[in-house]
DNA sequence: TCCCTCATCACTGAATTCAGGGATAAATAA
DNA sequence: TTATTTATCCCTGAATTCAGTGATGAGGGA
């Protein structure tokens, strides 16, 4: 039976101890690596001769999406399945676009975890049914958010609105007439579909449009 | 030596299956119970004689805080510690005033939580070093909003605002005459030092007030 | 009892926003 | 090349908000 070699990330050591516990139990892992933060990770591709990385997303340094990439950079063909607490449907885009090989939710049972360690050492993807719905859902928002997708300029002026500029304290900031901050804004409720200000800035800070 | 009956509490499998692992570790230990949320410990309790509950907050159907309250109902000498991933402040202080024995981040150390167990069980409380500083941050931040703190009506005016309705719209929705919106507004405005309606609403959406 | 907060209502005038119509140059995408 | 998007600018008039000031009755706490 081929075996391999497992690294695994996580910066709650209760997780990480659990997690070990889960793959010990498996013949075809042979040697396990702890991990709390992607750098370490890093450390460890580099002193030993790893086959498959089990993840969590969020970790203090460097993240799992960071990590996902330089991963692959050192090794090609490494292997990574990545683990979530599944908090917002975003993420789960971001992460299968960047090219995981696994993807489950942390709360996923032994045995399903097991399987999908199994199938990807298998060269195969393995995917848990909630995260392909979760994914289509981030296809879905994504789609909403599309038609609505404000211009670079109108999110600087979007962003000063929210800071409590006026129009003219706007103009005067970004250089420009004030007609034109005005049709910016006008752009911006027409394109929010927002009957006023407040509505656009509560919309922006839900949709996390003043993340990017 | 004295040893306790534990039920632990967690949505996520492979976290209950670390803390398992870790507190089978401990001589004081003799049953520990797995959940994954809070009605179901609630049933546990009906059936074992149990000294200590560890819990994660977030669970579904029954949170953490939901738990800590109905277990202390049925049980009042039973100990309580809770876990979390420590995410915002306002939870610490919730918890703590809520009387809960112990409280420790996820990313505690194994040693940590046993220690945590062995003080609690002994009668007295355990709080983490992060957490105590969460609370005095809570502290702070309370004393931060409660200057600023709106009347019921304020609120409800500031809601509506936030919904886009104009002063006339809200007068009509709450059965009050323009005037009167307009002085909540003021009101709004000057409490919350916001020098915008869009300003006082992004307040509120940040500092967690339409959560009340 | 006295003071304070809350919720209600009123008026004025200046400032600002919103809705509506257009226009132009430059860059980008089809 | 043509069409679209972006960023810029302009004007008008109605609606709305903001700032300032003031008042009243009800209710709670010191």
């Amino acid at each position: 039976m081929k075996t391999v070699n497992i690294i695994i990330a996580d910066d709650h050591l209760m997780f990480l101890e659990g997690l070990h516990t889960i793959l010990n139990e498996m013949p075809q892992v042979k040697d396990v690596h702890l991990a709390t933060e992607g750098k370490q990770v890093m450390r460890l591709l580099g002193q030993f001769e790893i086959d498959l990385i089990i993840s969590d997303i969020n970790m203090p340094k460097m993240d799992g999406i960071e990590l996902l990439a330089e991963a692959k950079k050192h090794k090609a063909d490494i292997k990574i399945i990545m683990l979530s607490m599944l908090d917002n449907h975003r993420t789960v885009h971001k992460v299968i676009q960047k090219g995981a090989d696994g993807f489950v939710p942390k709360f996923t049972s032994k045995e399903e975890l097991q399987k999908a360690v199994r199938t990807v050492i298998d060269g195969e993807q393995y995917f848990s049914d909630i995260i392909k719905q979760r994914y289509m859902e981030s296809v879905f928002e994504r789609k909403k958010y599309k038609d609505i997708e404000l211009s670079q300029r109108e999110k600087e002026v979007l962003k000063l609105l929210a800071d409590e500029l006026t129009s003219k304290e706007i103009s005067e900031a970004l250089f420009i007439s004030v007609n034109t901050v005005e049709t910016h804004r006008k752009n911006i409720l027409l394109k929010t579909g927002a009957k006023t200000t407040t509505g656009a800035v509560k919309f922006a800070i839900e949709s996390g449009l003043f993340e990017d």
